[in-house]
Order: C-alpha cells, then sequence, then structure tokens
DNA sequence: CCACATTCTTGCAGTATGCAACATTAATGA
DNA sequence: TCATTAATGTTGCATACTGCAAGAATGTGG
C-alpha cells in the first residue's frame, strides 16, 4: 500500500472514530442526571449477560473488585440493579438489572440507534450499501471480539 | 430503506464503534501509569489548541472549571504543561504543553495510528479504498466537526 | 478436621466532578 | 473619574471512581 494511500484510510477512520463517540457521549448526556458513565457501563453489562457475581462484573469492566463493589452499592441503593446471594453458593451474591434499570438502557441504546440511522439516512443506498461492506471487512480484519454479550471494555460502549 | 438494509447498516456501524473504542483504549494503557483518561484529553486538547486560558479548556473538555483547575494544577505538578499569566490581560492564566506533555500526545496518537494501520493492512486494497469512500460518506453525512483543532468532547479520542 | 482458594467486604489514599462563594482584574456607563 | 457589572481564576465542600491491602465468610480437597 502506498503512503498516500494509507495516510487516507487512517485518516477516515480517525475521523469516523471521533463522530462516533462524540455520538455515544451524546446519547448517553440523556440519562447522564440519573447514572455515571461508570456506572451506565454496568448496567450494559448486566442487560447482555444477564446474573453476574461481583467478581466477574469487576472483570468484564476491568475495574478492581472494590470499585465494582461500591458502584454496585450505590447503583442498588437507586433501584436500578438487585443484590441476592446465591442460594448454589452462599459465598457469591448475583446482582440483575431491575425494570428501571433496563429502561435506562433501552433508553440509551435507542438513542444510539436513532442517531446512526438518521445518519446513514443522509447517504445513499449506494454508500449504505459500501458502508456495510466496508465495515464488515474493517471488523473482520480486527478481529471483532463484539459478538453477543462479549463487552470487553465498553466504554462510551452501549 | 427497507428494514433488513437499516439493521444491517446500524449493526456494521455499532460494530466498528465498538472495535474503535477498543483500539482507544488500548492505545491509552500505554501511557496509563502516567496520565488519567481526562488528563489526557486535556494533553489532546492543548495539543490541537496551542496555549488555552482555563475557561475555554473548561468548555473543551465539558468539564466544570473547577474541575479543570485542579486538573491542569495535577498536569503542572507533573511536568506535563505550564501555565503563566496572559501578559495581554491579567485575569487570564494560559497553559501549554511542555515537551514531555506533547510526547505523551505522540506516543499515543503513534500507537492509535499503528494499530489502524495494522488492521487496514490486513484489508484487500479494493475493501481498503471502499472503506476510505464509506467512512467519508459517512462522515460527511454525520456533519463531521472533526477539523482542525476542533475537539468537541475528544473522550478516549486522540 | 485442617489447609487452601474463592468471594465479598471494608479501610485508606488519590483523582475527578460540580456547585457555590470569593478575590482579582477588566470593561462599561454615568 | 468612579461605581457597577462582567469575566476569570481560585478554593471549600460533597460525592463518585479507582486501586491496593487486609480481613471475614464460605467452599474445596486432602
Amino acid at each position: 500500500m502506498n503512503g498516500e494511500d494509507q495516510a487516507a484510510v487512517i485518516s477516515a477512520v480517525l475521523s469516523g472514530s471521533r463522530l462516533l463517540v462524540a455520538i455515544a457521549a451524546r446519547s448517553l448526556g440523556a440519562v447522564a442526571d440519573r447514572v455515571t458513565l461508570p456506572q451506565f457501563r454496568m448496567l450494559v453489562v448486566l442487560s447482555g449477560h444477564g446474573e453476574t457475581k461481583l467478581v466477574t462484573m469487576a472483570e468484564l469492566l476491568d475495574v478492581n473488585s472494590s470499585t465494582a463493589m461500591r458502584m454496585a452499592d450505590r447503583l442498588a441503593a437507586a433501584g436500578l440493579v438487585v443484590r441476592e446471594v446465591n442460594p448454589m453458593n452462599r459465598r457469591e451474591s448475583l446482582m440483575r438489572l431491575t425494570d428501571e434499570g433496563r429502561r435506562i438502557v433501552d433508553q440509551v441504546t435507542a438513542r444510539r440507534r436513532d442517531e446512526i440511522a438518521a445518519i446513514v439516512s443522509r447517504m445513499s443506498p449506494a454508500e449504505r450499501q459500501a458502508l456495510i461492506s466496508a465495515m464488515a471487512a474493517f471488523n473482520e480484519a480486527g478481529g471483532e471480539p463484539a459478538e453477543a454479550g462479549s463487552h470487553p471494555l465498553g466504554w462510551p460502549d452501549a
């Protein structure tokens, strides 16, 4: 690949990256008065992962277990998650979303999808098709871990 | 646009978003022992914006001025930025990167570009061309503010 | 039963964050 | 000119996020 080609594709990808991050930030702003970003990440994990124990949650979020502990405390106090001891193993306690918690995740996700939909709707059908193919190839080449329930470190990620 | 088309393009874009966020996070990990994420955002703004006063910095980062104030204090203590009173207006003090601060920004940026380059190098030339076009169209449709020095809210953004 | 591992929990320290109050400096108007 | 107002930086206070380390409760293997 020649240098100009290289520079062009990197520049294009970086611009797209900024745009996507901005979209993620805006979609999150809608609930910023109810949950913080780290708290929202925890809700997202619960949304895609179901009942989760503390240690697993800490690994999925890539934070210390004490950090996950206190976040869970606050979310429980806010009524967005519930925690109960696992009857199968009384050492661990499982947490899951309340209806209210799920509502928040759905709200942000819907907003995010709406924003992306609004953008792609301004593209021509040919451009849309090209975008699908190009992103598929990019994701493939990137060894995308983004399959069902695999949240490596969902940052402003929903 | 039909429903399947819509779902396919949104799904593709969301997957790409996750991949790009993961790349941003990894590129940042290299300096995680020297600066925090918020601190790095401040360095990025200074890198693209030159000398900046406190209020402007706070607006660019979308944080309270007191938050920007203390972050600047810590970065100054770490020797990554310097602050000096503006001779033109003694109310305001301008801050700018030190050589050391710029080194950190460059290091992360280079790492990010390397990761993207590695991914696109695994794509065929035709796929790369398609990616450039598709991202350009997407950025255009998104009204991308990502021009020179325009950092709306550069999160894991470099 | 005892040693060990797993899991959760709490204490401590540093950073991030916003609001509100204050001092200093500049701009504005009478 | 001088008083009022605006802009800017700064600090106090409260809350949240973060990791490390130590401890308690529970389970597992010998």
